[in-house]
DNA sequence: GTCTATACTGGGATAGAC
DNA sequence: GTCTATCCCAGTATAGAC
């Protein structure tokens, strides 16, 4: 028994929306890429769209729970940013569903998106309030945090769309890398690193 | 006498790409936004891509040529690349072109564009470039550069989206923060940012 | 250099049989 | 749950007058 079209429908369209984009992946080439016909693809999904929306709630409705779980269990918000970035980007490198293409803000736009750019809004809001209170506790410098929290975005965004690219490097080490990279432009001592990731591992584990 | 029409286009143009992507775009919109018909554009344009090509070349040819005269006349990799990210940071808030939609990767795709791509690919190539002095010379942490590359292509890209959104922060300070940000993340030792700034700053001003 | 009219294509979605 | 057939619209682009 193969998998479930449902899920197969969802696969292929991230990695269709990926490469070409959302407005630029028709429904025709999704259907080619499961193997159906085009008209199939309205009995799982009730648009083109809908397939869209669901592939945004199965990234962030994970994501955002991750996230939250972390800042209640990690007081300290270096470690809990830290911890974060590195499941954060752990998670989209194993995940069936291609994340690159279902961010283009343009998309979200639509008003049919409403209750996944509120979660997307939601998110933003607690990696920004977790730099807050990194800047309040003094651990971190006072950059702008609504600049901090654009820049750890971008930096997630952009570092997965590194999967398949050919300027690579070692993808294994990539959550590490981006991890420290944030917290070192945030930290205000850049030697308490070794303290935040030891205590970010911690929590992590268990 | 108003602006050249032909300009007109391209600030339209650009407006829209960012704000609902090159697909997502249609040549009526367009020509709604300029206040002419719709096959008044093709006077101008040979196709709705040429005019992506355009929008392209006047982003990518000034940065790539203020990128390679920084690196000829700055021998410190450190300072060159922070007064690159100064300039052009500053350049992009600036231009009346909104650059923020002509970078989906996946408009790039098209064989149409593969001038463009390859200069994409250039100024890419320049970054780490750039990079990878800084590590040879030992200021930079040894971090892996093509990783690097991306993560300061993704917080440049993010940081320009931030032109009109509702938590952007002081737009002013954007420029330094994002420089400094970089910097802090791959120096080795963080304290030497004030010498690298300073030399950044007495090459950028002449 | 801009217009009107229109050709042509491709895309999303529905109807209804099996 | 998948198919064939088809509708309908939106989109790019061209022709040719002014």
């Amino acid at each position: 028994m193969t998998t479930d079209t449902r899920v197969r429908i969802l696969i292929a369209a991230a990695a269709l929306f990926a490469r070409k984009g959302f407005h630029g992946t028709s429904t025709r080439e999704i259907a080619a890429a499961v193997d159906v016909r085009q008209p199939s693809l309205f009995h799982h999904f009730a648009s083109k769209q809908a397939i869209l929306a669901e592939l945004l709630d199965r990234d962030l409705d994970p994501t955002l729970g991750r996230l939250r779980r972390l800042r209640a269990s990690t007081p300290d918000p270096a470690s809990a940013l830290y911890a974060y970035l590195l499941e954060d980007i752990a998670e989209l490198a194993v995940s069936p569903f291609d994340a690159r293409g279902i961010y283009n803000d343009e998309v979200l736009e639509d008003p049919g998106l409403r209750p996944q750019r509120r979660k997307r809004r939601a998110l933003h809001a607690e990696i920004r309030e977790l730099v807050e209170e990194g800047i309040e506790s003094g651990v971190f410098r006072s950059v702008d945090p609504a600049f901090a929290r654009r820049a750890i975005s971008g930096m997630v965004l952009d570092t997965i769309w590194a999967k398949e690219s050919d300027d690579a490097g070692d993808l294994a080490d990539r959550p590490r890398q981006l991890a420290e990279f944030v917290l070192r432009g945030l930290l205000r001592d850049p030697a308490a690193i070794e303290a935040v990731r030891q205590r970010a591992l911690e929590t992590g584990d268990r």
